[in-house]
DNA sequence: GATGAATGAGGATTCATTCAT
DNA sequence: CATGAATGAATCCTCATTCAT
């Protein structure tokens, strides 16, 4: 079967390679400002090829979303429902997990996008919400309520607990997308520096969560105060 | 003099309204999608008189960060020198007041602006740095180090709880500014919806933290373990 | 007032010059073949300037539809109004006077266009039917009944004799835009040629028509009998 | 050989089936609008089969036209010759069999084609002119001479009359293809509304020409008067 | 100084045409 | 012969910037 043309396997190649090339000229000029040229040029075709494949601007961004996060939150969810340990090493896990194969990866720079121009294009902010922010957190809710139900985390209110897992990982992201890159250099670590390590910031906000949630019959559990101040609406 | 009084006045001042009015603009439409049009506009002159005082569209970008990057830090520094009560309090206060006097405000844009337009736009993001982050970082530091000597908190790592209390406020405005105008409205709330209340959040995240700083015997902190992730490096 | 600038002139009489480049490459090349940038530089401007001036260039057609077509028939609907003679005069006296006004001059060359282009551009083609062919119906309609109603005309069916009035108008102006100009030019008039008088055409057309019309007790009118033919329906 | 057959087959028609779904698309879409890849769809083919047979979509759109531009009127011409009863009836037969045979039918498009691209391909427009319209007028002469010379025609101007009985058809064919598909659809009659009923239209315009034909010693005939007005020249 | 008319480079998208398979 | 992936010229429209008044 060589008879597979060079022609043939591009074809089946090409999405792929256009939406990496896609990734990364987003990430780097922001949806706006990406030129649907650059991003062919980059993946080594012409303009028209790309059309191709992807209707408009707003698609090929679509499914650059979908490819690098939409996806993994299908497995995401397949991992929680055989997951046997405890409900606090999943949060932990999950978090860490998350940076690792989002945070740190070139993918983080569609949410950093996504933040930056969705005044802009509330259509694609739209779809980022639908597509990967109600998911995540439905499945963060999931998480939380398992904890609670099996009596290892207090019956704390779900929605702010949500974002406190949510906003640890959207703050490293912009950090790093934003004020790092402009930040000294590694090596150079002048006075006023202020060093971000998004692991270590990652994981001890993950501990101190933990420790809010969990059950404490010792401690007047302030996450519970807390969440007497959270009037329960919008 | 009164007549001529008006124009002088006015010729003094234009530079401040384009400024004021282009903040109002960027903040809404990020850089790229902005168009001096409107900024001329919103500050009444023409777009002709626009160039008269801003050579070009990036210089009036510039010129908007940087003098709207002002040091409000000096008051709260000065605020802290005079402080009398718990550091506990004081965090929190200092948190809540932040979101009161910025996160709610249009100043909270400069942030967003920042956040979403550094990769193009490196000099102001290490402008921020300098002018923003590194000052209020240190007056953190201080809380922190206040609580510390005076036996309230434990002795943690004093970058990661640095971020620990700037990671919510950098998010509250981000979500505020991004995802939140294109979601839900208020009044409809259906089923996938993740509504998002910043000062309850803020709240929370404050309560939370300060639990976790509190030197508590019986309570082996996981803040501390925490710190033992960090690598202290960057 | 000298001061009036050339940059003054020019603004107030840039809409007609650029409606009336318009009118020309519309005509010559169809709609949807006109180059924004061919109308510009034949009116002495740039694209840019255009778009000052018209939004797009459905935009401009439209206005070139109104200034050429639907303004005439204000001034006609007036006529109409204060006109003491005979409806038959009447009648052919619009007939021929819209060849003179329209027919014979370039702004037929939109109605040509409209025929051409009205399946690819059905807005266009809304934009006419409500602009010049339901007015100038409406007006060709209100001749009728005053013939009919001052005894002069045959009660005949308004529709149908509506359409008697506007088919050969049409036919002139098509046949005069499409085969005349590749037709036998003048001077040369070989053995097969078939000459169109579109003058004498519509001159012969408003005879024909005028006589059919007119009330003639000893002649069992043939209109009459058309219209029985007509389901009176669509 | 039925194997072969087939595909035999196939590639000698190609070409006549490519033909007829171009003429499909051309007439729907105009030549501009219309696109080869439609084209070659409708055939059952790929976009590069179809330029195999054809080099340019100019050389389609060429052979198209030609190809359906052929001699119906041979027919037609014949059944003149053995025709026996009165002209009136001839000229009334041949009206509304026209209408039926070609207004009403996808042939009628060519005409709209015509009609609409002359400007743009001029040797079709002569090409037309030459093969349909010369011919077509020459039938027409020649039924308009048999009446006259039997007595039953006034001596009427035969080229004028030979477009008095052109017109109302080709008018017809034009408005159904251009204003009718854009306006109020069948069932709503909204007040300004025009209904067309072609074959109405068409059966008017054939009695009120026929009238006005026919020799009535009673009647100071207007077709006469009106031939005055032709200058007889072109 | 102020104005706003004019400019023209720039970018998304379409589609006739080519050519490797 | 047939295919359909690839090309890139062509076109509408936007908007920062200029400059005559």
């Amino acid at each position: 079967m060589p008879v597979a043309a060079k022609r043939e396997r591009r074809k089946e190649a090409r999405p792929m390679e256009l939406m990496e090339a896609a990734l990364d000229v987003f990430v780097e000029k922001g949806f706006a400002a990406a030129r649907v040229e650059d991003v062919a040029q980059k993946a080594g075709v012409s303009k028209g090829t790309l059309f191709l494949y992807f209707a408009t601007k707003v698609d090929l961004f679509k499914a650059v979303v979908r490819h690098n996060i939409s996806g993994r939150l299908h497995e995401w969810n397949e991992a929680f429902d055989s997951y046997e340990g405890s409900t606090a090493d999943m949060v932990r896990f999950c978090m860490m997990q998350w940076w690792e194969r989002i945070g740190a990866t070139k993918a983080s720079g569609i949410t950093k996008l996504i933040m930056a121009e969705a005044t802009q294009f509330p259509e694609l902010a739209a779809f980022y919400r639908q597509e990967v922010v109600q998911p995540g957190h439905a499945l963060i809710r999931r998480i939380l309520e398992r904890g609670i139900q099996r009596g290892e985390f207090r019956p704390v209110d779900l929605h702010l607990t949500t974002y406190s897992i949510v906003a640890p990982m959207i703050f490293a992201i912009l950090w790093r997308h934003s004020l790092v890159p402009c930040g000294p250099q590694e090596g150079d670590t002048p006075e006023g520096a202020e060093p971000f390590d998004p692991v270590a910031f990652i994981a001890h906000q993950a501990d101190v969560l933990i420790h809010g949630l969990r059950v404490n019959p010792h401690d007047s559990g302030s996450t519970h105060v807390a969440s007497a101040h959270s009037p329960q609406t919008t």
